[in-house]
DNA sequence: AGAATAGTGTCTGTCAGACAGTATCGC
DNA sequence: GCGATACTGTCTGACAGACACTATTCT
């Protein structure tokens, strides 16, 4: 314990990285290879180096830099949890980040080379985690739904060129109920968000229409 | 410069305080005492106390204890804020958070011995403003229009009891534009938030049926 | 032809804005 | 009665869920 614990908390940023697997909405944990909390699943996080780090935003594209090699189109502050207690080793804050990965980039990630990585089950992820980082998953996956909820397209889960029902997929996977396959289609008819592309996608049956993302895009803004 | 700044950044929370007065939302200002930005107008904020704070948030109720003896009904947390150029002390944290302030208390603020205080315009202060206080008001403006937009009822700003016209005036002045009498009340009809009470206000015409909060009223929750 | 998926049309209920109307007070 | 404010009724258009329908491909 040092003395400086008493005047400055410890800052950490973890962030909750999301992604669509099988239609089912996934969240990286990575198993920690040091003590506090040696051997739980964790959300990837790490200290803010203020010599390092812009901002906070910045420290947590550093860790996930850092952690997966991966640099995520989305990446939204979600909270800050703090307190003596949360953390073994003094006064601590987290703040949590929200971030969507593409699809293609999914298998890019790089297992580093002491900590094992997983794609848990977003909404049940089977581990018992550190800190309060059940918690702040939970707190992550609350934002991200009530997102697409008010009519937030995931756009930056998909791959550049998606179809209307792979989108439709990613949506229902977020929010853990289908859609009207009408009503969906209806709204985006006329999104600004949505480019229509003059390709198709060919398969077992009639192909579908390609779309890209508008130009001025942004899944929070 | 102490060393430990590139180690630990100054972590402080600002509160935006709104009230509404004269059916204009108002936002407390105080005159900094001290460098940096001496004299220049910013939000109430002060130093995270580990020693002294159980949280985050509990750092904010303290400050405003301090700074203006008031205990508010509502504070919430909106984002953070950080950097080694936003204040010139070195790299730094604000957590921003947006506070309520009842009515009845808009008379019950302790002018602070060094420091002066004002109840400004919440959409156009009038001041050049210390730090990045300016896009913090901004930000925490945004926030709680955002709320009210989206039906939640400000009732932490009104006395315990309260007319549908003060509390649509009090939304009016949130938002800054007029709402439809017939719309606004077919809402609250049926709301649990709502308790419809025995008693009229009377004035110089109709009597106005008066109403409290509901047992489990939150602001945003 | 039949399976499979893409995409559309239509009905219906809900809800919000607009606005006119009625109710009840003081003077 | 008149002014002022509280409160209500009704019309209409926007929109979302439900669900049946058509369209186009491959086998």
């Amino acid at each position: 314990m040092v003395p400086s614990e008493t005047l400055f908390p410890l800052v950490t940023v973890d962030v909750a990285l999301f992604t669509v697997i099988d239609d089912s909405l996934r969240v990286l944990l990575v198993q920690r290879a040091l003590e506090p909390e040696r051997r739980r699943w964790a959300l990837p996080g790490g200290m803010l180096k203020p010599a390092l780090d812009g901002s906070l935003e910045a420290a947590a594209r550093r860790v996930l830099q850092r952690k997966v090699s991966v640099d995520v189109a989305h990446l939204e502050e979600v909270c800050t949890f703090s307190g003596a207690d949360r953390d073994p080793r003094g006064w601590s804050i987290a703040v949590l980040f929200c971030a969507l990965l593409q699809k293609d980039q999914v298998n890019a990630l790089v297992r580093d080379k002491v900590e094992a990585l997983e794609w848990a089950d977003a909404t049940n992820p089977g581990h018992r985690m550190a800190f309060d980082h059940a918690l702040q998953l939970q707190t992550a996956l609350a934002r991200l739904r009530a997102r697409v909820a008010a009519k937030a397209l995931p756009l930056h889960m998909l791959p550049e060129r998606f179809t209307l029902t792979q989108l439709q997929r990613t949506c229902e996977a977020i929010l853990g109920h289908p859609l009207d396959k009408s009503a969906f289609r209806r709204r985006l008819k006329d999104s600004p968000d949505l480019v229509e592309l003059d390709e198709f996608v060919r398969g077992a049956q009639r192909p579908a229409q390609l779309y890209r993302a508008g130009d001025g895009f942004s899944f929070s803004g």
